[in-house]
DNA sequence: AATCAAAATTGAACCGGTTCAAAAGAGGAC
DNA sequence: GTCCTCTTTTGAACCGGTTCAATTTTGATT
């Protein structure tokens, strides 16, 4: 593989400019530039990644890492709403020509560990962090390092952190009032992991809605999920063996809607008629589901789009004025599953 | 930021003392590893990945790029399918501390450069190629710069090309078979994309299916398709306008088993009863959709992890005896989509 | 033809690791 | 104490680019 120094001896100039060429420095004359560019025609030559990013500093690749949860069973890893985030994040991505690289692992000390060892050895310019929990101890080290970061989410101390969320509060609330305005006052609802983030905030928008529409909470309708069909679909099967099951479930992400759907329906009940679903994220399949589900949408790939540049000015260290803390309004997709 | 340099002088011993230190070697003293030891842990050194791969020719990195087909729409991207394939290799790279890297480019001139540009620039140490098309250009021109990669699918020259995939002629014939004992003879098809390699040989599945149940092939009951939802949809409505419409629909993938069941519930059909619905892959969401959708199941999670494995032995230049061209029987998983 | 500022070119030093031949040190045998 | 072998340590060279101060060339001006 021919390397700067053999196109430098064909081209009969330094190395220097051959690297001036390469990087379209206009201190070169044209007949040279010619004569450099024919040496790296003839000898079929590619600049090393590697090599630039020595000297450079730079890598052009941005990391994402996916932290499993707990339960690892078949089926707890496709989710599309990450899928669109990682499609968003890298047809942004590509237009850069920069590359995005992913890791996949277990919550738990392996996970520090990785985090640890992409930060340190620099394998990448900066990481895009999601799927935030309480006190997450990836900020705290990110921080603590100085590492270019993005979030995705709120994390709980907001200062000197870039980050772009979703209104989840304002969500969950325009759902319930919607729910309210339909005449339904017995309200289910899945709640996300404990762990996680914006279950909190998620649990405000509940309360205020609960409140607006004058229902009361009961507690008995309130069961924690993790993201997936079978935790809907469980979780469900519990509401309705309740003495006075919910005419209505809001579910924190779609697929657990689902996965509520599907036990709704093996009791013999009609989704919308009988008991109203809504799901939260408004992935694709959502619209093609029998009955198509009322959700909360959030532009997911949208958001991957922007975080990725937020990500770039970090790592450029350009002003990141009013991009750095972004709050979106998500709006109520309303379908049959509600009707 | 330290470097080995700075470590050598604190520890009081060369640079390459500290280098067989980090890399595990045995011929330093006892004592000798715990001064460099003290001296990483007191500078808090960390050897940069870039600087190592320069010397060692490796990234640690594997690579795969994704091609957004024609077809580019809202929708068009989120396919759960393939987060299953990044979630097997990535899941499998872990293990060897190896990073996936991943681009998405629309199909046409800018993939091809993409491709020059990562292969000859040795961003990655291989990659995984997946989505064949009819004399795919990305073969042949990985084949001629002999870069290591892996193929998801068959090639069409299989000459010293290690690949995996999914015998999917044997897929598409156990569901027509199956739907013939079900007493179906009126079968719709509703075939990939036709540059997609793949597409031919499952034509041949539909092709012996149907001879082997004893019906006909009328072509008014093949359709074209692009994967997504909203073409199987479209086109069930096609098949459903026709004199004769079929009484079972054989779809590519679930995606469009998904829109093929939403079109027949609108008109008021019920599935599996008046019309069966078979799909290819067994996404997750399948055993949760109404009705639960029989499909062609392929493990794709396992087939992404072999496929890691398959490359680490071909960057390594180990022997891939066997490994190297496998054909993975699936099978049929039946729901009540056709009953 | 001489002068001089601007443009073009040079090449050593650097980025931060690994490698390996050569040198130094340790320990056992006599 | 000397010799020899085996173990440990050294440090220059290398990987393949970029950078920049110093040098050379160019060409316009007088």
């Amino acid at each position: 593989m021919p390397t700067i120094r053999d196109v430098a001896k064909h081209a009969k100039v330094s190395v220097g400019t051959v690297s001036n060429v390469l990087n379209g420095n206009n201190n070169v004359r044209e007949e040279t530039r010619q004569r450099v560019l024919d040496a790296i025609e003839a000898l079929n030559f590619h600049p090393s990644a590697i090599a630039r990013s020595l000297t450079t500093q730079r890598t052009n690749t941005i990391g994402m890492i996916r932290t499993e949860l707990r339960h690892h069973f078949p089926g707890a890893e496709s989710d599309p709403f990450i899928l669109d985030l990682i499609d968003g994040v890298s047809s942004a991505a590509e237009e850069t020509r920069t590359g995005v690289t992913f890791w996949t692992i277990p919550v738990g000390s392996a996970e520090m560990e990785l985090y640890r060892d992409v930060v340190l050895s620099r394998q990448v310019d900066g990481l895009i962090v999601f799927a935030l929990r309480d006190n997450d101890p990836r900020l705290a080290f990110l921080r603590e390092k100085q590492f270019p970061f993005v979030v995705f989410g709120r994390p709980d101390s907001m200062t000197e952190t870039n980050w772009i969320d979703v209104d989840g509060a304002h969500g969950i609330e325009l759902a319930v009032t919607y729910l309210g305005k339909l005449g339904h006052q017995r309200i289910g609802y899945l709640s996300p992991p404990g762990e996680q983030f914006l279950t909190r905030l998620r649990w405000q928008g509940f309360l205020s809605g609960i409140k607006k529409i004058g229902a009361d909470i009961d507690m008995q309708l309130v069961l924690e999920g993790d993201f997936t069909e079978r935790s809907g679909e469980i979780n469900t099967h519990q509401l309705l063996d309740l003495e006075y099951p919910p005419t209505a479930i809001v579910c924190n992400n779609d697929r657990m809607a689902f996965g509520a759907m599907r036990a709704i329906q093996s009791r013999g009940y009609t989704v919308g008629h009988d008991i109203a679903v809504v799901g939260f994220d408004d992935i694709t399949l959502s619209r093609y589901w029998h009955p198509p589900l009322t959700t909360i949408r959030q532009p997911i790939r949208e958001i991957g789009q922007a975080l990725f540049h937020l990500l770039l000015a970090v790592i450029e260290g350009l002003p990141t004025d009013g991009l750095g803390a972004q709050l979106i309004k998500p709006e109520l997709q309303i379908r049959e599953s509600t009707r």
